[in-house]
DNA sequence: CGTGATTTTGACGACACTCAAATAAAGTGG
DNA sequence: CCACTTTATTTGAGTGTCGTCAAAATCACG
């Protein structure tokens, strides 16, 4: 099961949500010719779907390559005894499908909003890669990225204790998509959360009472301040990014050139 | 950091060691036609490790791709603290190296046993790629075997037992590199670990005590028998993939047609 | 405003970590 | 080949973080 997260801003002043999947610069549409293009459109069709809707079950088979235009899903892994963990999230501009022969899905994607998805024949999709060495390139480069950031949960999982886990979340978060909720007022960042408080604890390794007690542990801390359960105001950046064992605060890179 | 597993043999009878990393069916070297070999034999050479030695340092410039012919490395995770997360542990036919820009290395490289490996200058191995499109597809779907394989181990961490870990550590062990040595005598399989208790624990996000009393838990409940420290024969298969949360046993590949 | 789901808070227990020491194994030099 | 040193592994006792069970408070939605 091939999953990627795009590096490259998806939302392109101007699109509309129905063609953002087509018009955008995301990473596989980007470094094609006009006909690429055009094989592109021909070959893709738009799916959708409501909130808390199925896009797949584990074991189910992928023959479809998606990128995902609006919303966020989560990939889920059911253990025999009924546990759960959630292995990723992903939103606008990221890569789901099966590119191997007859392949089963790994795990289950799950819309945790409304979603739309820029879906492909998986034969198609191949061939327009092996026509496009650049592409098939790039998307290499994304599957490695993918694996550095499947390394760091690794870590996480690993060695992290929960007020570090739930920082490193929050500050994924905020990168990842708000850029344009991220207003910095004079109280901190924002960041909404669109997953329920279980999902965050499947996807960090702890219970749902460990995640709530570690919000509480925070606010009383002054770290953040949670106007709404799924709101999350970071008002102490450093003191976050120092939980999260990251050595600097990074320069953010947004579209609008913050 | 470009870091994947083949799923090919290696060890093609008959070649020597030093010369395996040329003459084998790994999964680069396969598809390429009589040109591509020469060019992949001209770009290529080889390089080895004593054992214990770094093959190369976090953060450090990755310009090279290499194919590890000969010995197990692991891949280690510094944090700030001083804790350590040993990602994946890799074999004769893994790739290594780095594939982006001025690309850093994500994590530490260190010799386990003496190694050999196959080099190749980063943009020699880039441009083979883009000149053989079945070649890339055949890294693309490597790096989602790579993906799968690091979302199995984030479940192992987020939501099993020391146990249930150490059970799916063992038979991950018995299938991967104990093709040779899994002498199946009537008291089960035996399972060589070229890694000592610390990094098993430090894979397995575990400390050594707690690794060392689950084989003794192990050993008094007839799972297992502990002939020397790194010599395991896993005597109750079953009840092993029972704890490792595995559906069935899987029918062995062995490439001796077992 | 009322119902159901989500989140928070509390009390208690268990699994794994920490600290400490003993035992076993591996490497070194005579 | 054997004493010695060094490293690795095992075992023990006590502590702490997080999970489990339970209930209250808050939020979302019709």
């Amino acid at each position: 099961m091939l999953r990627l997260r795009s590096t490259i801003d998806c939302t392109t002043p101007g699109d509309s949500a129905s063609e953002s999947c087509i018009g955008c610069q995301i990473s596989i549409c980007s470094h094609l010719d006009a006909a690429g293009l055009d094989r592109l459109r021909a070959m893709s069709w738009t799916i959708k779907f409501a909130k808390n809707k199925m896009l797949f079950e584990q074991g189910e088979v992928l023959d479809r390559v998606c990128i995902i235009s609006v919303g966020v899903v989560k990939l889920v892994h059911l253990l025999p005894d009924g546990q759960k963990q959630i292995t990723g999230f992903l939103g606008p501009g990221d890569i789901l499908g099966g590119i191997k022969r007859q392949e089963n899905a790994h795990g289950s994607a799950k819309a945790l909003t409304a979603v739309e998805a820029c879906a492909f024949n998986r034969e198609n999709f191949l061939q327009l890669i092996k026509d496009y060495p650049d592409l098939c390139l790039n998307l290499l480069t994304a599957a490695t990225d993918e694996i550095e950031a499947l390394t760091d949960h690794i870590v996480l999982l690993g060695r992290k204790r929960a007020p570090q886990r739930l920082a490193a979340f929050l500050l994924m978060m905020s990168q990842r998509w708000n850029a344009d909720t991220d207003t910095a007022n004079n109280n901190g960042t924002m960041v909404h959360l669109p997953m329920p408080r279980a999902d965050i604890a499947d996807h960090l390794g702890l219970t749902i009472e460990t995640v709530s007690r570690t919000f509480g542990l925070f606010r009383s801390s002054k770290f953040i301040s949670i106007p709404r359960p799924n709101d999350i105001v970071l008002s102490n950046l450093a003191a976050l990014y120092d939980l999260a064992g990251f050595d600097e605060i990074p320069t953010r890179h947004v579209a609008l050139g913050l």
